[in-house]
DNA sequence: TCGCTAATGAAAGCGCATTATCATCCAAGC
DNA sequence: GCTTGGATGATAATGCGCTTTCATTAGCGA
């Protein structure tokens, strides 16, 4: 019996977006969403992506991610404590399975450390490695870059 | 003999934007430098500040400072690199003279890390006192928080 | 002091991510 | 299959941080 209060229909976009944050297993734009999960239902629009984000946010299933200076991207919930690593050629984020751990200590005298975010900046493989064959697909655009160059 | 290049006057509110950011010593937020420097020149408007904080900026006087789902902040130019602490309780930013250093090693295989930012969270001195005498001033509104609660 | 023009302040304008609107569509219960 | 109301997609609208406009003010060199 499925939840009472959750009488969501079973559509062929909203699984296409879920999918697509399932399939890239790295933080995604809103337009990278749609990218991504028009090649499985055509004609798919923006509003669409932006409700169901929305609606899977708050039913637990994705997790918003905020960047300095950058939009918000999506990222499936139930990972455990992570950061990220974004490229600075083509602008992607990806996730770093690690942490310094315990940084209470760096903070100022009389301050309560409750919790940290850490984001690491340079080339990711396929930017760093050489000229590859194909350039890498879904490059987002620069989003709200109004951070100092 | 002054800069030739930058032939800028110097006008009351430019000096008490900028004396507004170093008595404060800690990131602001363009309506927290309206605010601090309104108290040197009453009828400050939010344009002229807008205007000169880009302008200290160009000048190399000022840095913009991105944190996660915030508006940029802007502190004094010049300091080594450090990290800044966000008061969850009054969301001010506060300067974390301290960083756990080499992060090169988190990332994944292939990736090359050129820089880090970090973030911590939690209470600020302040916040984390017993009920003060006196509540603290200037406090930012909530910004841009599309981040997850 | 005079004159020139950069700087200011109030308000209108912009850019852009996100959301609301609404006619149409379709998933799902009967 | 039929019905029905939630879901969709195109587009208009919104919110908001920031910039521009423009008439007025005021540095600063002469």
């Amino acid at each position: 019996m499925p939840d009472l209060d959750t009488m969501e229909r079973a559509t062929r976009q909203r699984a296409a977006i879920r999918e697509a944050l399932e399939a890239a297993a790295r933080p995604l734009l809103p337009d990278e969403v749609l990218l991504a999960a028009s090649a499985a239902v055509p004609g798919l629009g923006i509003a669409t992506v932006y409700r169901n984000l929305k609606l899977l946010v708050e039913e637990g299933a994705l997790r918003a991610v905020a960047l300095p200076g950058e939009n918000l991207r999506y990222e499936r919930a139930g990972h455990h404590h992570h950061h990220h690593f974004q490229c600075k050629r083509c602008q992607r984020v990806f996730d770093v399975h690690a942490c310094p751990g315990d940084l209470a200590g760096l903070a100022p005298a009389g301050f309560v450390v409750q919790d940290h975010e850490l984001t690491l900046y340079g080339l990711c493989s396929e930017c760093a490695a050489p000229p590859a064959r194909k350039p890498a697909a879904s490059r987002p655009r620069n989003p709200r870059s109004k951070s100092v160059p």
